[in-house]
DNA sequence: CGAGGAGTTGACGTTGGTCAATAAATGTGG
DNA sequence: CCACATTTATTGACCAACGTCAACTCCTCG
């Protein structure tokens, strides 16, 4: 099996602080692996074997509720983590994780994490810190489910995929991997519909250019006043 | 400074598997607090300078928005930390805490939580356990406002209240602490009218009976099925 | 070239928010 | 202990946001 570089992962932040040695042992236990696009990276409910972090890609994280709706809890790019239930005591994944194009990953046994920990402190420090920024995350999710209607939250939401995967481009700031009108209702709680008829509208404003499974920011701040509310009607 | 005695921790899941002795040493840095009715803990964006177990009453944990909409976390029942924002590597607190009765809480400087964890590894991985749980509940709750109206939303929060505070009584299970329309409003995502007017319509169909800063279930199954939206309109 | 997936757009209806008035309960100061 | 202020709750009238339904277009892929 062909052995698996440390420069792969030595700039992340992740491993940060962690000894170069120390690093190839990790790797030793890692394997690699290749997601198709839409292939899933785990399965909701199924037990939770692994964990992972995401080589290269885009991989998005879902919820889906009894009843077959679907919710977009977030997305993942390259150097983060993902499947991280057993870190947090759990034995089975919470929710799917989907490559959104082709993906690399690579995957440790779950049974190896609290190895990992007590071998490198700042492993499971690191770990911590990210599991204390989703948690922050998500609860400013909840509070902007709960307080601002559809199109600030669209907004928002748009705005956050430019902070973690915007690439400059000529017209603006592109979200770096294909997103439909649905996915960013499974994003924000609304129907492709609604989004749709925002992104044409916004189109007309000139603060986004939209095209088939694309969307590109144009006017970042003005997009950013309205998210927040703060942009005059017209 | 009065001793504290072990026994007011030692049956909590956080310092499950500890021995007697390291909680007495554990104990030699906490302090104990009262806080009185509508007093805070700690508060939202302040420095985080401790962690906290709650001993008796209740606490609301609340976001306020940059426009001074509050959104209702969760509460803290007996037993359960609060403030541990240093756990997780931050150095404010992303919400406050505030009294809902009369409580007391028992306080440790916020750097003491390293120490700890690695002193007792068993406290760390309950605290991650308990985060992890915190983590699963709080997607839960995007996936809810996400995929529920609102009805679905409030019979959900009651429920959970109820799993969390629950007593029962002659009439049905209380939820044993002054709660507030506006409040599982706030719980929601939705209006003190709109509570209201689900509430009183609940009460008609004998699902529940409420009065000032009170709510009973009265009928939690049926209240069940209403919440996972398998109850025939009428 | 045909089929299926993605997107657009109009018409319409409902949920639930806003506004407003009133009532009931609780607390406070004289 | 009573009068008054404040907080909490109720309820009606109205309406806007946004979801639903439906028809149609345009890509893209096989």
């Amino acid at each position: 099996m062909g052995r698996l570089d440390r420069s792969l992962i030595n700039s992340l932040p992740l491993f940060a602080g962690i000894a170069p040695a120390d690093l190839d042992k990790i790797l030793e236990s890692a394997t690699s692996r290749r997601i198709a696009k839409d292939g899933f990276v785990f399965e909701q409910g199924g037990e939770a074997t692994s964990f992972f972090v995401l080589l290269d890609g885009r991989v998005r994280v879902v919820k889906t509720t009894p009843d077959g709706q679907q919710v977009i809890v977030r997305y993942i790019v390259p150097g983060e983590v993902l499947g991280i239930a057993q870190a947090l005591g759990r034995n089975t994944y919470p929710a799917s994780a989907i490559a959104v194009v082709d993906c690399v990953v690579l995957a440790w046994p779950g049974r190896q994490w609290p190895e990992f920990a007590a071998a490198f402190p700042s492993f499971g420090t690191n770990t911590y810190k990210m599991i204390g920024q989703r948690l922050d995350d998500v609860q400013t999710q909840v509070v902007e489910m709960a307080t601002e209607q559809v199109e600030r939250r669209v907004a928002h939401a748009l705005l956050r995929l430019t902070q973690q995967t915007g690439k400059k481009s000529s017209e603006g700031i592109l979200i770096d991997f294909p997103i439909s009108r649905q996915d960013i209702a499974e994003m924000t709680g609304t129907t492709l519909h609604t989004v749709s008829r925002l992104l044409t509208a916004w189109e007309q404003k000139g603060l986004v250019k939209s095209a088939r499974q694309q969307v590109t920011i144009v006017a970042p701040h003005r997009l950013l006043l309205l998210a927040e509310g703060r942009l005059d009607k017209d």
